[in-house]
DNA sequence: TTAAACTATACTAAATAGATAGACTAAATA
DNA sequence: TATTTAGTCTATCTATTTAGTATAGTTTAA
């Protein structure tokens, strides 16, 4: 499952994307338009400026807004930001390996080979999830309604 | 990630299903031959049991055995039993679904979008991914070393 | 100079994961 | 029929993670 880290954080990453190139958004803002506990807020969007994602003013007038472009920025990126690898085995990981301690050859192993495939897929489609792409989602998704 | 007990249950049936017909094989030569941890594997297999996959025997030379085919037990299967829906949020589940708390229209929300293009994504993959399948998948990576 | 807003660390409650313990029941066989 | 073997079933334990709160700052614009 998805942790609410994550969950949160490409909310408020999306919320900050439509409002890309208008200056900072408080911290108070996001959390009360996408009803997020707000403390719980402050620590994700801090973990959010320290991997460059976005940045941030203090003081009055401060808030955070998006540095990278909405169409440079992905969810996969935000979910391995906040809940480590999308493989569901570390085994087929990238970044995280590890290999399985019970496992007798991993050459061969056919849980190895499947898990490499969903994982896969899985990244597919979370590359191609830009911040771009999710506000021309919604936007196509409310058309339809 | 995939729990231990989805990982473990899956191994064991793979050892079950290239039994198949041979009548009941013990818990400790599962636990044995495989690497998992015996009084752990007994859980999962009573489990796995009372969910009617495998049946057993008791007393001298008892054990278990599968008692669907092969060919009719999938992946899918398995991890929805020991671990809960597939999905990575409740909203796009069907069996477990739960709205999110912070969701203002389900209808709209485009990473409910994305989400289920990644359960639909996944779930096809791990259906197909039946124990014969399993099992040939295996020989087929062993022929090719 | 003050209040709004971010920075940083530490803490806690609840849930879950991974496993172990132990008493019990059934079946085979010597 | 006594004994051994192996599954049955419930309970417990411990460590980790998750979700969220608390507190004590520091910056900065108005």
């Amino acid at each position: 499952m998805l942790s609410k880290k994550s969950k949160y954080a490409i909310i408020a990453l999306i919320h900050l994307a439509k409002r890309y190139g208008d200056g900072p958004i408080m911290i108070g803002r996001i959390a009360e338009d996408e009803n997020i506990p707000k403390k719980f807020l402050e620590g994700i969007l801090y973990e959010l400026k320290n991997s460059g994602i976005v940045n941030s003013h203090r003081g009055r007038s401060g808030g955070y807004y998006l540095i990278k472009k909405p169409q440079e920025v992905y969810l996969a990126q935000i979910m391995r930001l906040f809940d480590g690898p999308i493989a569901l085995i570390p085994c087929v990981t990238y970044q995280y390996y590890e290999p399985c301690p019970e496992c007798k050859d991993e050459k061969t192993c056919s849980i190895r080979h499947v898990f490499k495939e969903v994982r896969d897929a899985t990244v597919e489609i979370l590359k191609k999830a830009t911040l771009a792409e999710m506000i021309r989602i919604e936007e196509k998704l409310i058309k339809q309604l």
